[in-house]
DNA sequence: AATTTCTGACTGAACCGCCGTTCATTCTAC
DNA sequence: GTAGAATGAACGGCGGTTCAGTCAGAAATT
């Protein structure tokens, strides 16, 4: 009988060697050698290659928008919920070095994936910001005419470039470091008043 | 006789075609047949496709470092610089919307392009807006313990976000006009006293 | 319990279409 | 006439995908 979590294996399998080798420099051949499986077993689970790109990124973002807004929700201050959010971000990444390698470096590439498939995962992390910047809008802790929708995305594009910077630099520091100082320079920037 | 402008033309054709299909899903024979020659005849100019792609970014880049460099060294105040830097940014992209849409979402792609040949050239880029930083804190505008290769990292990560959003939601809007407010938020986030 | 039959997950060699690259040939300018 | 620029058909190998075959275990039969 088919193996309920071998969709999965073949996803972790493929983390791996994406993050090695890229997406287009890596065989269907590699997944499924680092997956311990043959390469036609993959084909009962996924229909092409690209499908499995685009599940894994699919599962991985929701995952972590879901566990983003369960952190979230926990905060009551506007601005504490933004720094959670970056500390969540980064931390995740560091916690995840080869889904940050396929995620910063690989899942980049064009139409395939940052249109369509990715379109809706990544407008639902955007909307997690968004809806933070509001509330602080809201409660007059941020500037009441700051333009939301362009802070959100300074702010996603922030802590995005100093991740791919990061996993560019081999990693060679601590991402978590720049949490706090990112956060600060951000909220100084949309505060109403001193931060 | 050679050309002398040829391989200009090859890159202006490689630009078109790779932002209409991206850089893997066009044939080199597409390039050809946009720049109007025969696909051997760009094997007398590039050694391989992926020199095109290369040569293309790295050319691109360089001019825009150096009208970038040329622009800020025309103003004084170093928050004008700043504002300067956002303004050009999405200029540039505004203006070339083929070049926009290579370099925000074909360009992206894994090791080959990142790493190894673009880095110089990126870093270059990352310079001028880190000494525009540092210049400002030196100057007392900008707080002094401002962690300035964090701030240059996050004010080109916003402006690349903002961009590539621009550019993959079709360019439904003026990208010139979030200039403004993204140098505004950015400037109240590093400076020591209001903007 | 032992034996046979059946099922379908799994395998991996082979297929085949694709496309980067080559090069024998043609064309052009001097 | 000749050099060398340009051509584009053909090559080759790469790699995603297929599918005929294998085999472990479940069900049926004795």
């Amino acid at each position: 009988m088919r193996d309920p979590d071998k969709p999965q294996q073949i996803i972790e399998a493929a983390i791996r060697v994406f993050a090695r080798n890229g997406y287009y420099n890596s065989r269907v051949s590699d997944i499924a050698r680092e997956a311990g499986i043959a390469s036609g077993t993959i084909y009962l689970y996924f229909k092409t290659k690209d499908e499995i790109l685009v599940t894994l990124f699919r599962e991985k973002m929701a995952q972590w928008v879901a566990s983003v807004r369960r952190e979230v929700a926990a905060e009551r201050d506007p601005l504490a919920k933004v720094r959670k959010i970056v500390a969540l971000h980064f931390r995740v990444l560091e916690e995840n070095p080869e889904l940050a390698e396929v995620l910063q470096v690989e899942l980049r590439q064009g139409q395939k994936f940052f249109r369509g498939a990715s379109a809706h995962e990544v407008s639902a992390y955007f909307g997690v910001i968004n809806d933070v910047l509001e509330e602080g809008a809201a409660s007059g802790q941020i500037r009441r005419d700051l333009p939301v929708k362009i802070a959100t995305k300074m702010l996603f594009g922030a802590m995005d470039q100093l991740a791919t910077s990061w996993v560019l630099g081999k990693r060679a520091y601590r991402l978590t470091e720049a949490a706090e100082p990112v956060a600060t320079i951000f909220l100084k920037g949309v505060c109403a008043h001193g931060v």
